[in-house]
RNA sequence: GCCCCUGUAGCUCAGUUGGCAGAGCAUAUCCAUGGUAAGGAUAAGGUCAACGGUUCGAUUCCGUUCGGGGGCUCCA
């Protein structure tokens, strides 16, 4: 049942997930500056409101709050604008603000109120569900709106060069697809000047570090549009970086004591009735096939073959707890609008697994899966990393105790490991408490990877089993985790945190043999065999490019290290080093430097 | 799916206010004796996403379809 794939592009929310309660308490100033900052955001968004109501009489008022990093407010035009009208609207406001208007503030009946926006549809529908008595209006200039506040005093407060209309995009009115669509302007805005330059110079950092740009400079995946949109086709490079990150994951869940699994890519219809898939996650499955006389579906996960095994023998005590691994490829329907490179995709492989123990086993699997899980985002190179806990939903299934039990696991294991958390109460799925991992990249932004999630649905549906200590059958707590999420999503955040220049054990290409001039070619070839024999993945280039070209080529490949071997190196059995950073060693003996590689290699060096 | 933007050579992009399509990189061939981020020349490469409409004529204008991008959670 996990849900892995539905996690929103990065550019939403990444400072901030979807939190009702914070463990944390701001501190005062804190929390005085992030009042400020949203001040500053909402009042710039009114005045954005007043300009757009100069431009373009006529227009509607949808809302208009603070957002992460601006604001947005949404119109209904009386006609389409295009993003050439951003700079005159964001002309217009800076002329408002100049004018140094004062934002006041005034409460009104509901009656009033209707009264006043009696030409604006959405407001009218939003005093519908307003109490008599708290309704408050703001004007500044010759706009009013709708507003709780607060607002900053005046309008000399707002900085001219702190904001920036970003984009205009659709946005059905409250989220609501059923309702009419506004035209939303997006916004960015910050306390000064140099903060906004600051957050658009890591706007900047991000697209150079797009993991669709660097897949196709580095020649690592594609998807194409003719074969069908949402699917991944790994290249020779990405099949090697995915190939070595596969074998350290096998190696790491059998140190774990895991085994791994191998289950079909379709199940009948029998399997995902049972499961309850068709009834709560059919929109998300592909139609089925017909086999013989019965439907088949591909499936869009691997919990219930994983079941399937379970049953085919009965199970002690003893036996439990049972960690099964499987890198199981998923098939999911996922909206076109949505599909994004390899983040948001329709075909994927989970790193998938479901521990199977008894009540008693539950706290010590449950510290064993995160701490599991925080070993390998160490050796990946992620460092910060919080947790996010969600609790029990208003409709859900299993005993109420097992809840609590599950929740209580699950805080003593964060605890333990001393993790940042916050808890999304009641945003739980259905069937079972959860805790998903959020990983910080290079630039500060936050990606949830990790989840570990009780559920309490399919062991009763498929009537899991085991024999308890006093001979009676007892229902088995069961756990889906996966640790790296899926392999096309994990991949797409590796590329974007390193920006292409892995570690050395998993760069596609980790040695480029570089001859100074052709005379060398037949030692450069030398160098590369000795170093291919030890397990190095080395490169001779041997073009009629000059050096200088191939060292270009092999910087913008990220290659970690390029050996330069002319004269001096092969009277010597040396190589002269250039790294991927721009550092140069030279004379180094061949054996000195296959033994540097390979050291690396083994220790999953972050360094060169 | 819906809104806005977008689709020209393998890649990155120009361009035609409607008159048989261009550059750089990559590729191929040739020349070039070269020490730490692009040596030079020549050639090949495109039904300008697909289909339909307007027009003497469409890659260009219009429509539809199929992709790609940004959005569609933030509640006055």
């Amino acid at each position: 049942m996990l849900q892995l794939h539905g996690i929103r592009p990065y550019m939403k929310n990444f400072m901030q997930g979807r939190i009702s309660w914070s463990f944390f308490i701001c501190s005062m100033i804190e929390r005085r500056a992030n009042m400020d900052i949203e001040k500053i955001r909402h009042s710039l968004a009114h005045v954005m409101a007043e300009a757009v109501q100069h431009l373009f009489p006529g227009v509607k008022f949808g809302i208009g709050p603070a957002i992460d990093d601006g604001f947005y407010y949404d119109f209904l035009f009386p006609q389409p604008i295009t993003n050439d009208d951003l700079s005159a609207i964001e002309k217009e406001m800076r002329r408002i603000i100049e004018k140094d208007q004062d934002f006041i503030r005034t409460e009104i009946s509901k009656q009033e109120a209707q009264e006043l926006f009696r030409d604006q549809p959405f407001k009218l529908e939003l005093i519908e569900g307003l109490e008599e008595g708290k309704i408050s209006i703001y004007k500044q200039g010759d706009f009013v709106d709708l507003c709780r506040g607060p607002h900053v005093e005046s309008t000399k407060e707002l900085k001219p060069s702190a904001f920036k209309l970003k984009t205009i995009a659709g946005a059905y009115w409250r989220g609501d697809e059923s309702k009419p669509m506004l035209t939303r302007i997006y916004a960015y805005a910050f306390e000064s000047k140099a903060k906004l330059e600051d957050y658009l110079h890591m706007l900047e950092e991000a697209e150079r570090r797009d993991h669709r740009k660097l897949g196709k400079e580095l020649d690592l995946f594609s998807t194409h549009e003719e074969a069908g949109p949402g699917l991944i086709y790994w290249h020779p490079k990405g099949g090697r970086f995915r190939v070595e990150l596969e074998n350290w994951w096998r190696d790491e869940h059998y140190k774990n004591g895991y085994e791994i699994l191998f289950t079909p890519h379709i199940g009948k219809s029998w399997l995902w009735e049972t499961s309850g898939h068709l009834g709560f996650y059919k929109a998300n499955m592909y139609a089925p096939m017909k086999i013989d006389e019965d439907e088949y579906f591909i499936k869009p996960m691997n919990c219930p073959f994983h079941i399937m095994i379970y049953k085919t023998s009965s199970h002690s005590y003893r036996d439990l707890p049972l960690r099964w691994a499987e890198l199981g490829t998923v098939y999911r329907y996922e909206r076109s609008g949505v599909l994004h490179g390899l983040m948001r995709v329709r075909g994927f492989t989970q790193d998938d697994a479901h521990i199977i123990c008894t009540p008693d086993q539950i706290e010590d699997e449950i510290l064993e899966v995160l701490r599991f899980s925080l070993s390998m985002w160490k050796t990946l190179g992620f460092k910060e990393i919080k947790a996010y806990l969600a609790t029990r939903p208003a409709d859900s299934v299993g005993e109420p105790e097992r809840w609590d039990q599950a929740l209580v696991s699950l805080k003593k294991a964060i605890d333990k490991e001393g993790l940042l958390y916050e808890i999304d109460e009641g945003g739980g799925a259905f069937y079972g408490p959860k805790i998903d991992l959020k990983v910080k990249d290079a630039i500060g932004r936050e990606w949830q990877m990790t989840t570990i999630q009780f559920d309490f649905n399919e062991p009763e549906r498929f009537d899991m089993v085991f024999i308890d200590k006093d001979g009676k059958q007892k229902r088995p707590y069961m756990v889906h985790r996966a640790l790296l999420g899926s392999l096309e999503r994990f991949f797409g955040v590796f590329i974007e945190h390193y920006a292409g220049a892995f570690p050395v054990w998993l760069m596609p290409d980790q040695v480029a043999v570089i001859p100074v001039a052709p005379s060398f070619d037949a030692y450069a070839k030398t160098v590369a065999k000795f170093l291919q024999e030890k397990g190095i993945r080395a490169k001779a280039m041997l073009s009629e490019e000059r050096m200088n070209a191939k060292i270009r080529d092999a910087q913008n490949q990220r290659i970690p290290y390029m050996a330069i071997v002319g004269q001096r190196e092969q009277e010597g059995s040396l190589v002269s080093l250039r790294l991927r950073t721009g550092d140069q060693e030279s004379g180094i003996p061949l054996e000195v430097f296959a033994a540097r590689v390979l050291e690396k290699i083994d220790m999953k060096s972050l360094d060169l």
